[in-house]
DNA sequence: GAAATAATATAACATAGATTACAAAAATAT
DNA sequence: ATATTTTTGTAATCTATGTTATATTATTTC
């Protein structure tokens, strides 16, 4: 399916890719469209042609980063059946992805937007609501665990929930001061202990 | 002592206060002079003239913010003999500072310089410093306990302070979320349960 | 090989936001 | 009162950064 003109020069899924992670280390304002034409190796132009402007590449990234890196880890919360087992594994899992070599070392639905100019607060909505989703999975993650008589506390679904998501926007956010692996093992430990 | 010149349409202190309350709300990079202008009241020229550029406004600000919330709370913390009721009202004096009506809610040392373009990085470098002697006061207080035998389980003072201070950022993030004072009462009383 | 098409590179342009110049205003001191 | 000093207000300036115009290059189609 050879196309006429001149061929890209780049690969627009390895593109995308390195503008995540320029995304994911230094925030949506920390950006700068100089910051992606370097990281990129694109020239302005061709980055526009290929995604838009700013804007639609962070949309665009968010879209590639949230099923990989969340739904990913929600299958985990989901398909483990034991409720304890699932949290544990779980929690783990955020603390590989927080402290792997291989990106930036927090979360970017987390990290990547908590403040913006105004005319940007649209991206801080957005992945707002997408951590209020994520919540909702943890919620019903722990009913479905209530209602198979797996939770021994008196805690309700909602409040582990919130626990649990409390600490690991915590966690997105201390991997980020440098946080080192055992640490929030450790961290992520103690709060196990809460469904024991 | 009455100076020489035209007189201050403002007051200084009252000016300090209404600048930490936008940057505390928006973060650094979310704030434009614009903003401070506007909130305060006073033009350009003032400002700069009153408290230098915007960056030397945020140190102001932050230096500031820094005795009357961490400190006020590290009091709490230090001066409750027992330990379980020393995290118990550090904390819920922490759900109290994050839901007040009179403020933003969220801690503008854990929030407001999370990213940050290049030419800033340090006020993000330096809130980051600050959140490490907040976590070294709670590893002193958790060693404390431990030499004097309040800690009954068997974890470590770096453990503990870790566990409670990751919580706390979370906290600040779920705030700024939204979360309101009931909810992250519950959090809270929940993580409390670790140390009995 | 010439025309058509699509991407690239250089460099200009636009805009938002931080900062400052300058003249006018409001006070004190002599 | 006049001179001096400091703050204020308007408006200009500077700068960083997002975006686009234009010419050029590389490919396919006829």
């Amino acid at each position: 399916m050879a196309t006429v003109g001149r061929p890209r020069s780049f690969d627009k899924e390895e593109a995308l890719k390195k503008a995540m992670h320029v995304f994911w280390e230094k925030g949506y304002e920390g950006t700068s469209m100089a910051d992606l034409i370097e990281s990129i190796g694109m020239k302005a132009p061709s980055l526009y042609a290929a995604f838009g402007n700013k804007d639609a590449i962070f949309k665009e990234v968010v879209q590639k980063y949230l099923p990989i890196v969340v739904n990913g880890q929600l299958a985990t919360l989901n398909n483990t059946s034991d409720i304890v087992e699932a949290v544990e594994n779980t929690l783990k899992e955020c603390v590989r992805l927080f402290t792997s070599p291989d990106n930036p070392h927090t979360c970017l639905i987390m990290t990547a937007a908590i403040n913006a100019s105004p005319e940007h607060q649209d991206h801080v909505v957005s992945l707002r609501a997408m951590r209020e989703d994520y919540r909702n999975a943890w919620v019903q993650r722990f009913e479905r665990a209530e209602q198979e008589r797996q939770l021994t506390g008196q805690l309700s679904p909602q409040q582990l929930a919130d626990f649990y998501v409390t600490l690991i926007q915590g966690m997105s956010l201390r991997a980020k001061d440098g946080a080192n692996k055992q640490d929030l093992t450790r961290t992520a430990e103690i709060a196990l202990q809460i469904l024991k």
